[in-house]
RNA sequence: GGCCCGGUGGUCAAGCGGCUAAGACACCGCCCUUUCACGGCGGUAACACGGGUUCGAUUCCCGUCCGGGUCACCA
């Protein structure tokens, strides 16, 4: 045995340092629930000033996705989740793919064989969940075969896989620290595989080796394994080795609308991933805030407040503050974050932002976006909504002349003739074409006519625009749309009410 | 089903033996107003249930019920 693996590791790591990982399997994307176990994974660390390290658990061959390393650095980035040490980085304790650890694990999986605290199976691989529990594990005959003729067995070839010898008798206790102390007795744990068939680890047993190795402190993970912990346990007092602490978060679960319940959220259900809510407009900022509290809330003087940075976040985030019932996902709390996040940008940045979805619609280069995204920046929750609000720029919609009724502006087709009639000329008469000279032109007209100023607002506005709502009031809509095009479009409206 | 973990308004949640039980979203009114928004103001709405412990339980203990997780050579 290399005793440098042993002796080493600890070594090049810091006494008393904190460090955690976010350690994910290359999938193609990010679960909501993911992100937010990588975001308190990285608060954790951020927050006691340690360091927070990036490790793909790749050890499911038969999952491999083509690119999917590159979606975790992408994510990770965007939402401002920096590593100090990784697959691209390096590290003083790498490599950080576990793919390229794979001689680690055989090692000290023997390691635990010699102990007798792990044995080889040579019993018939179950392919799925459902071939499962052929044999109870206390019936596995191979946890009683003799050492030499099981290592024999091994040295002749056979397949194997290496378990974990479990006592059937007593019970483990785990501390985490969210949920606290939990006992489990050992009959009730099953003498899981460390080493595959292909000699690569199972997820469970990657992880404390690594976890070891790397001197991770704080094991931050979902809650899904909190059954398996104590059977960590029982690995790292096999080891000798020091526990670390556990952080286990729980679900995050959503509105089943078929069945009207909840579920575990999960993009197998159809449920929105990180990607999936960027690409319907919402704010990385606004998603990463709302994730954080969804699971997690401020305590004492902070508990009334909800808008984090992160680098907030960072700095008042704790573990006592994790809740341990899982959360239910709710988009309508989070679009009111987004449209929050979307109203608290710059104008100019939010112009920029909202650029491609304008001109999704608003192809017309004469219209400016900027003066469009001034409208629209108070008016859209998300940027997907902008398309459908503007698409009345570049053509005026074949709307129907009842929209000249509005009751509360108290015009119909006869009012809204009249109004239209009026504001024509005094539009072509204007000096200036820009949004005081309309405003002032129409309010007076307003005036001089005898009527308030939404009698005369409102026909104008459904003649400029053809919708009953729109993001802007009258005189902004006829300011982006020029002077000619607004009177073509008045003129149609009058004639449409002729 | 066994085991484990949860249970404050519809949702996120504060509370950590004594409170008229915060706040936010959503919802409903009102104000503002050039449509719709934004903004402002106000309102409806909760400690799952039953036993204990205690002078006193949302808070501690037990049971019931409900919800979730887990029982793979997946992570």
């Amino acid at each position: 045995m290399d005793k440098q693996w042993f002796d080493g590791m600890e070594a090049r790591i810091p006494r008393g340092e904190v460090r955690t990982r976010f350690a994910p399997s290359p999938t193609g994307y990010m679960h909501v629930g993911n992100l937010r176990t990588a975001l308190y994974t990285w608060l954790i660390a951020r927050h006691a000033g340690g360091k927070f390290l990036l490790r793909i658990e790749d050890t499911d061959q038969g999952r491999l996705v083509e690119g999917a390393v590159d979606v975790i650095y992408a994510t990770m980035r965007r939402c401002g989740l920096t590593w100090d040490e990784g697959p691209d980085l390096g590290g003083p304790v790498g490599p950080y793919i576990q793919t390229e650890r794979r001689p680690l694990y055989k090692k000290y999986a023997e390691l635990l064989v010699e102990k007798g605290a792990a044995y080889y199976c040579f019993c018939e691989k179950a392919e799925s969940k459902e071939d499962s529990g052929q044999f109870e594990r206390s019936d596995d005959p191979c946890r009683d075969l003799d050492p030499a003729e099981a290592k024999a067995r091994v040295e002749a070839g056979e397949p194997y896989v290496i378990r974990q010898r479990i006592p059937h008798e007593g019970s483990t206790t785990f501390r985490d620290a969210v949920y606290g102390d939990i006992t489990v007795e050992n009959s009730e744990l099953d003498d899981q595989i460390l080493l595959k068939r292909d000699g690569l680890p199972t997820y469970n047993f990657a992880n404390v080796v690594d976890d070891h190795l790397m001197g991770i402190t704080h094991v931050v993970r979902g809650a899904e394994y909190l059954s398996s912990a104590p059977k960590y346990d029982l690995l790292y007092r096999a080891f000798g080795w020091e526990i670390p602490i556990y952080v286990h978060c729980s679900s995050i679960m959503i509105a089943d609308p078929e069945t009207g319940t909840v579920r575990k959220m999960s993009k197998r259900h159809g449920d929105p991933s990180y990607e999936d809510l960027i690409a319907q407009g919402y704010l990385n900022e606004a998603v990463v805030n709302y994730v954080a509290l969804l699971g997690w809330a401020p305590r004492g003087e902070l508990a009334e407040r909800e808008f984090f940075t992160l680098d907030e976040l960072a700095r008042v985030f704790d573990i006592e503050g994790v809740s341990k019932s899982p959360a239910a996902f709710d988009m309508a709390k989070l679009t009111y974050f987004n449209a929050s996040y979307l109203r608290a940008m710059a104008p100019e940045d939010f112009a920029q932002a909202a650029e491609p979805w304008i001109r999704q619609t608003v192809k017309n280069p004469a219209y400016d976006v900027a003066d469009i995204a001034a409208l629209l920046q108070a008016r859209c929750e998300k940027l997907s909504d902008i398309p459908e609000k503007v698409d009345f720029f570049d053509a005026l919609p074949d709307y129907d002349a009842g929209l000249f009724t509005n009751k509360k502006s108290k015009t119909d087709p006869e009012v809204s003739w009249r109004m239209l009639e009026a504001a024509i000329p005094m539009l072509e008469g204007l000096a200036d074409w820009s949004q005081g000279p309309i405003h002032d032109g129409l309010i007076a007209l307003a005036e001089s006519l005898g009527v308030k100023n939404a009698t005369l607002m409102w026909p104008v506005r459904i003649a400029a625009a053809g919708k009953a709502v729109t993001p802007g009031g009258a005189v902004e809509i006829c300011r982006i749309l020029g002077r000619e095009e607004t009177l073509r479009r008045l003129r149609l409206g009058l004639e449409k009410l002729s």
